[in-house]
DNA sequence: AAGCGGCGTCAAGAACGCGTCAACACGGCT
DNA sequence: AGCCGTGTTGACGCGTTCTTGACGCCGCTT
């Protein structure tokens, strides 16, 4: 998921980006003040940052230095100053875009989508390793001993959700609201058969499953990593 | 020394840039109508499009796309209508930067740099190569054992899509998405009418393709290099 | 010990996705 | 105007995948 850091002073500002981004299905992070956005751009590199130009500790164009000292992540400077001046500072700072206050939602998402398009925001790879066994979830490719493995999209969504709770337990519903949708919660026969052909082409002996485990009565379980 | 084309039916604008430009070192030429756009396009790559929505003959949005259709040149749309759709329009079909008139010449200057900035930290150059099959993606070639192959805009649009991901899984909506633009990610048949016709050009067996990989149900995959 | 619920297995039919083809629309070019 | 290349759309066959229902087993409860 594409990660956006917001930095503003401004509370409803704050509020409207992060509702419209993560209405769009973004990972959405906010700062009120410079100190706080390094910090988090640190912590956790951002695949863009919008950033306000009047902030209350340090100064905008000073943050966007600051940032261009040890990081070339896209940043779209978002200014209630509209001096063309300004936007030249800016932009010649390493400001990838600049937008001026009052501006369109709209516009600021397409222009969040040039960046990150731009970038092809790379997934963080997830895999599952299990002895010989390789999961590579992003990828939809399973392979055991350089052996290709055929999943079908159902069966990989199973694995997914699995996948990304690994070792912990997921209900039945869970689960059957994770790859079929709201509605089918009480299918709990839909899950024994594919579980049922996830184990036959992966478990060694898939009538004693030990990646894929069973808690009887409440759901499913992935084999926790074993570090 | 850095090309840059200018796109404007207004004989007053074109002057005006061209001599801001020449005035910082650019190379300048400029197109009063898409369609002497496009054919300078085509003999002389510029490194940056300066192009105007309101042309007269060709809408400036289909100029846009055609330009896409074969290449990624750094694109500026310059226009005067500042209606937010229309930006987010344009910027959705590949556009990198809009910029309204009237504008602060510095401002646009500004721009231009900021664009030529980011493609000087140059792509390698995309070449894909099988047996004897060669795919120059950046020159959009194809070659098989000295035989010239030709791929429509579309089909270059796919194949280019996967080889910039080169034996990772392609899903089929981000190919909808990358080739049709926003709005085509459920048009399955789309991907399926053109890898037909791609694979009739380029697979040994259209029947039972080994470079462009069907994965069911998920997307396709481009034949990973033999490293 | 019997009953019950939950789970795994199996098989058959339905539904779906893919590749293919053909017809049509559209724009450019001669 | 007519032709050509390209893209879009709908239809069809085929193989795969999903759904559905039946059945037996096991462990727990009564």
């Amino acid at each position: 998921m594409t990660f956006v850091l917001v930095v503003d002073d401004d509370p409803a500002i704050l509020r409207t980006l992060s509702i419209n981004l993560r209405a769009r299905d973004y990972d959405v992070e906010t700062a009120a003040d410079g100190r706080s956005a390094l910090q988090i751009v640190d912590e956790r590199m951002p695949d863009v940052v919008l950033l306000d130009l009047g902030l209350p500790d340090i100064d905008g164009i000073s943050v966007l230095k600051r940032l261009r000292a040890f990081t070339s992540v896209p940043v779209i400077v978002v200014s209630a100053r509209s001096d063309p001046d300004d936007k030249v500072e800016a932009l010649d700072l390493g400001a990838d875009d600049f937008i001026t206050k009052p501006f369109s939602i709209e516009e600021l998402l397409a222009r969040v989508r040039v960046t990150t398009r731009r970038s092809s925001v790379a997934e963080p790879a997830l895999v599952v390793t299990v002895d010989d066994l390789r999961l590579d979830i992003t990828e939809s490719r399973a392979v055991r001993a350089g052996e290709e493995i055929h999943l079908t999209p159902i069966e990989w969504k199973i694995v997914e959700t699995l996948a990304r709770r690994r070792g912990r337990l997921v209900r039945q519903s869970e689960l059957l609201h994770a790859v079929w949708g709201p509605g089918y919660e009480r299918q709990t026969n839909y899950l024994r058969v594919h579980l049922a052909s996830i184990r036959r082409k992966i478990e060694h002996d898939p009538s004693a499953p030990r990646i894929f485990v069973t808690e009887p009565g409440i759901g499913y379980r992935l084999l926790p990593e074993d570090s």
